[in-house]
DNA sequence: TTAGATGCAAACCATTTGCATTGGA
DNA sequence: TCCAATGCAAATGGTTTGCATCTAA
């Protein structure tokens, strides 16, 4: 995951650098949970890194698909890997736990046989859509239910 | 439109005062066209309306369920009229012009059936869902035709 | 060697808050 | 009448930019 990431900046032409390696350990090891840019930034400062690095390294990594920001009913700050399928720009429906943030993905869109019909009853060409499932995950759900 | 946002205002126990009488007018305005708080103040302080009115007003209005915010791929700073039947809080999938911004809303919801089935396979309880689709409305499909 | 990347500080944008004043029910 | 709502100015939170310095290729 660390190696796909440093191999796709590399790719593209970017210098693999010191500050963006320790970022990128970083939100590797955040896996499947949302954070925030400001929350990187206080982990990664001690290290060294600034503030302007952190959010510029942010922006390269979602440019390059692998990253993408998460649009959550308390806000818009946050981000989280992408899994690996995603770096071609594939389509990708997400499920988001409202209890710890987890992410899954789906595997098949269910939208695709759909689009059709929608397009004819709007109007309108359909691009492309986003999709969010909010829901609470099986972990989140087990801990609930000892209540 | 501009008599319901009044009466749900009064409903909820809200003065009906001379600036947000003239929010509400401002926003009806706009139809299905997204709108941002800096572009909306922009237009009315010359009425004499503060920057904190607007946004306050606008937080409001949201609260009743009257504004929705947009999440474009440019930002999630713009608001939305909502249409009459979401005042109860219910479900709306939208279809957003990448062009000229207009929204469209489905009327079917076409993830009702499918819901069951992604909760079996992730594992998540799925509590709601968002679904924006994005593409180009007719009319701006039109006029690229011409080209 | 040298353009691309960094850290810092200051700027920026959207939004919120404190507070004294005003105006609608 | 009197508390909710307002306008202003200043504060905030998240993010970006300018610039001199550094460093990976």
């Amino acid at each position: 995951m660390e190696e796909r990431m440093i191999q796709t900046l590399e790719q593209a032409g970017h210098r693999v650098t010191e500050p963006r390696s320790q970022l990128i350990k970083a939100v590797v090891a955040q896996k499947e949970r949302p954070f925030t840019g400001e929350a990187l930034y206080e982990e990664l400062k001690e290290a060294g890194l600034g503030r302007a690095t952190v959010f510029r390294t942010l922006k390269l990594l979602q440019d390059l698909g692998l990253l993408s920001r998460l649009h959550l009913p308390e806000g818009c700050q946050h981000y989280i890997v992408s899994p690996p399928e995603h770096q071609d720009g594939k389509h990708h429906d997400r499920i988001i736990c409202r209890v710890c943030g987890r992410v899954a993905y789906l595997d098949e869109c269910p939208m695709s046989e759909v689009i059709a019909d929608i397009a004819k009853a709007s109007g309108y060409k359909v691009e492309t859509h986003h999709l969010d499932f909010l829901g609470v995950c099986s972990d989140c759900l087990a801990s609930s239910d000892e209540n």
